[in-house]
DNA sequence: AGCACA
């Protein structure tokens, strides 16, 4: 059966998730390039969770505000991941538009998640820590009936702070927390100034479509990444998102404003 | 296939 029977959720469930990912290694006369050693540069290629949840709020961002990834390596869970929106229409456009969309060389599938996400629910002040739920259900159920008129202009606050703090643990520092649309040319940060034209075109043109890295003099840290098209953006931002330039500089990669 | 919130 198709996932049309589980009503629509501000959170996407997504499975099939490529469950031995490892990251490309780079081509291996790029380690004794005297400029990358100096860098720690081939620090960790390894996809732990933390790089496929920075991924998976890339490839989702352009759809709306995400407020969590939820993504554990669990046996039960693993090649599962969860990616809470702040609109329940955002999570319905990446349902449709995302179907089999082809990550880490495997077609995800995505359906509404069947229950609540509780950074929803700690948004709308309706949380209930786990252990109490069982034993609280009912009871909750009726404070929240009560309740519900008093709260509903108080959550509306909270859920805007929540959110600008979720997404600022993803992309900090003034990145774009809306959407961004998709765009042949890559925005990434968080790039040591030591970082040069070179080094970044040895990482990014081993992606098909690649054509030019930009550096701006006067912005240390970041640079824009041009490829013949979007999908080909895609494809190395999805690759290269979180990758280690030293210990403490993960590039983080995400679609530039148009 | 598998629906959690470390």
């Amino acid at each position: 059966m198709l996932s049309g029977d589980i009503p629509p959720n501000q959170t996407i469930y997504i499975k099939n998730l490529n469950e031995k990912v490892k990251k490309e290694g780079l081509p291996s006369s790029l380690s004794l390039h005297p400029s990358f050693s100096s860098l720690g540069f081939f620090e960790d290629i390894g996809l732990f969770v933390a790089e496929l949840k920075r991924s998976l709020y890339c490839l989702f961002s352009q759809f709306g505000r995400i407020l969590d990834v939820v993504a554990l390596k669990t046996p039960k869970l693993r090649g599962q991941a969860w990616v809470c929106f702040s609109e329940i229409t955002a999570a319905s456009n990446a349902v449709r538009q995302m179907q089999n969309f082809p990550f880490y060389d495997k077609p995800i599938r995505i359906q509404y998640a069947k229950t609540k996400s509780d950074c929803i629910a700690k948004a709308e002040g309706t949380f209930v820590p786990k252990e109490k739920k069982r034993t609280q259900e009912d009871k909750a159920e009726k404070k929240r009936r009560t309740e519900e008129a008093q709260q509903a202009p108080a959550a509306n606050g909270t859920a805007a702070q929540s959110n600008g703090g979720t997404a600022a643990q993803y992309r900090k520092a003034g990145g774009q927390e809306a959407a961004v649309a998709p765009n042949n040319i890559l925005f990434v940060q968080n790039l040591p100034h030591e970082t040069t034209n070179i080094m970044l075109q040895m990482l990014f043109q081993q992606y098909p479509g690649f054509k030019e890295v930009r550096m701006i003099e006067a912005k240390p840290g970041i640079a824009f990444v041009e490829f013949e098209d979007e999908d080909q953006a895609t494809v190395a931002m999805l690759a290269l998102e979180g990758f280690k330039v030293t210990p403490q500089n993960p590039m983080e990669i995400s679609y530039a404003k148009k």
